[in-house]
DNA sequence: TGTTAGCACTCTTTTGGGTTAAGTGCTAAC
DNA sequence: GTTAGCACTTAACCCAAAAGAGTGCTAACA
């Protein structure tokens, strides 16, 4: 069933004065604010076809129409207008990155925090632990006697420390051999490839074998099991929105906000090459809260992807604000990371 | 003033049973659950005097008592019972620390994580950096023509990895000298040490003059600057007591729990010597959110402090329990922490 | 045939008063 | 010093009435 022009004119107008008023939007309303040339009945009847077709609902007989989960996905990816920032939000993008590009988790925690600030939403980001990152540097070097410190650095300059047991009878020079010989063989790989090759390569390592197995596992463990970095920013917005003043609802949503666990799940197969990738409500993802939207760009250094970031929070959001937010986060975002390289 | 043996019982059953209902305590309650030997009015008189005193105040006049911050801290200090964890209890902490010994920072996390499930209130901890920390390695190697990723290791297991500026013409060869020369005069030396002796032993490097500047610079901003881990965790908890219904005191206390910077300043500065550490109201301490309670404990190792670990919440908070669980979880984490060294 | 004015209908929100319940402080007697 | 008794205060509850918001329907109109 296609809606006509008028149709879609009046649904755009429910959503937009849904998002920024958050009460139930009426005919009057439409008639007043945004279409005087026509009568509130003829926009009534409308609003009655849309909600036949499952594009409005209303919470009672007497209350105005409120846009379901299909509008909202209708609205974005349709009827919504662009946004565009304005030259403060610009700049305060801009300054936030200023002199701070020396580390990685730091470039990724100033996103999050101008994110949150300019949207006034809860922010999260997501960095992936990359089966093609490769290694650049390796070391183990001894603790105390049975213990020792293993050291990977790779190209996308992330470090994964480690303890490790060692035979105590093993002496520092042999130690220092294995390093060595086990760096030898590892820099210059993918994560990934060391994994597979395993087995394969394991008797030439044959006298290291117990160090070996364990420099496996601790790749093994970064790639599978703890499988990225998040960072979240204001996590308390969603306490500026009427829908959350349902304090379970708030609980719900922190639970997952505050937990990694929850947030690789979430985001870690958002979107793979789409610029900007929205989620809106929760009902396909068992990670997701539920009546959340989740909306996320990706970002990529060498044309490799290494992780998304975005928003999460009500489905009224302001998505034209939002979407505009992380297209400006990720341009200057993007210049940070190409220069890096 | 000095209190009666009678109005201390009586002000420990009011901030006992407030604690556990979170209902004003009438004299009522007080003759029917705990002194069923006195008349109601006989209790009202000496409800009276403490309310007098200022440990007690009324929400209106036909309301029962409730108790004020200096109730609190008299309670805490000389009247409540000290708590005994039950064997599941015990059992639960040293489960969660079960074979997650390879890595300080899960240590932490576990810690706040039972700690949170345990007491019911949102669990934070603080890991410092501290000055008398020794360096163990050092290296720097190349990354780009001009920059290098330096790598300083120390005796507490903090790593610190930062991107420095390299002179592009700078040989590998002449860089790697320079990372050995840096890491003989800085290796087996305190952290605080080295930022001493700057100025001193700067003549010495002057070959390298700019590397040792960033080297140094690095340090600095580690102990000075960025001085500190927090682990949170249970920040929803907060919702789950009934003086938190309040959006706006909700968003405050995220506001600190959720921010490094504001834990860290919190924290910090926590209970030197004494084992628990209660900081009631937060009238005294501006990082302290508005009328917060915060228990806390510090751990070491080799006899240095290193850090603290704690639960914040309510005025209205289960004191004997929230210390019980300390005690029980800073046991384990010395046996822990006197393993690993 | 689409649009509109008018109106009855539904449901929520607000208001107000009257009752009940909780708890206190005071007083007089023990 | 303790207690029973009672007047007083305040919040909480209930219920009914009124007000308000918004709709759907119908009949008239262009």
């Amino acid at each position: 069933m296609k809606l006509s022009d008028r149709k879609k004119k009046i649904l755009q107008y429910v959503v937009d004065d849904y998002i920024s008023t958050a009460q139930p939007v009426s005919s009057k309303v439409i008639t007043e604010k945004y279409m005087q040339d026509i009568s509130s009945a003829t926009v009534r009847s409308e609003l009655a076809g849309l909600e036949e077709m499952g594009y409005l609902s209303q919470l009672h007989t007497s209350s105005g129409r409120v846009p379901s989960i299909e509008a909202y996905k209708f609205y974005v990816s349709e009827l919504m207008d662009r946004g565009q920032l304005t030259q403060a939000e610009l700049g305060t993008i801009k300054s936030a990155f200023k002199g701070h590009a020396d580390n990685m988790e730091k470039v990724v925690q100033n996103a999050v925090k101008v994110i949150a600030e300019l949207t006034d939403y809860t922010s999260v980001a997501y960095t992936s632990h990359n089966a093609n990152d490769k290694i650049v540097k390796l070391d183990i070097f001894r603790n105390k006697p049975n213990q020792a410190l293993l050291l990977i650095v790779t190209e996308q300059t992330l470090i994964r420390d480690k303890f490790i047991e060692i035979p105590e009878m093993m002496s520092d020079a042999q130690l220092d051999d294995a390093s060595r010989f086990i760096g030898r063989a590892f820099i210059g790989k993918e994560l990934g490839e060391i994994m597979q090759m395993g087995e394969i390569i394991a008797n030439e390592f044959d006298c290291y074998r117990e160090i070996f197995n364990s420099v496996m596992s601790a790749i093994e463990e970064y790639i599978v099991k703890d499988n990225g970095e998040v960072a979240t920013a204001g996590e308390g917005k969603i306490l500026n929105h009427p829908e959350y003043n349902d304090s379970q609802k708030v609980q719900n949503f922190l639970s997952v906000v505050t937990s990694k666990d929850k947030l690789v799940e979430l985001l870690k197969d958002n979107g793979d090459n789409i610029e900007i990738n929205i989620k809106i409500g929760g009902e396909d993802s068992a990670d997701m809260p539920k009546d959340c939207s989740l909306v996320t760009a990706t970002y990529s250094a060498s044309g490799v992807k290494i992780g998304s970031y975005g928003v999460i929070g009500p489905l009224r959001m302001d998505y034209q604000k939002v979407v505009s937010v992380l297209e400006g986060v990720g341009r200057i975002l993007e210049d940070i990371l190409n220069d890096k390289k």
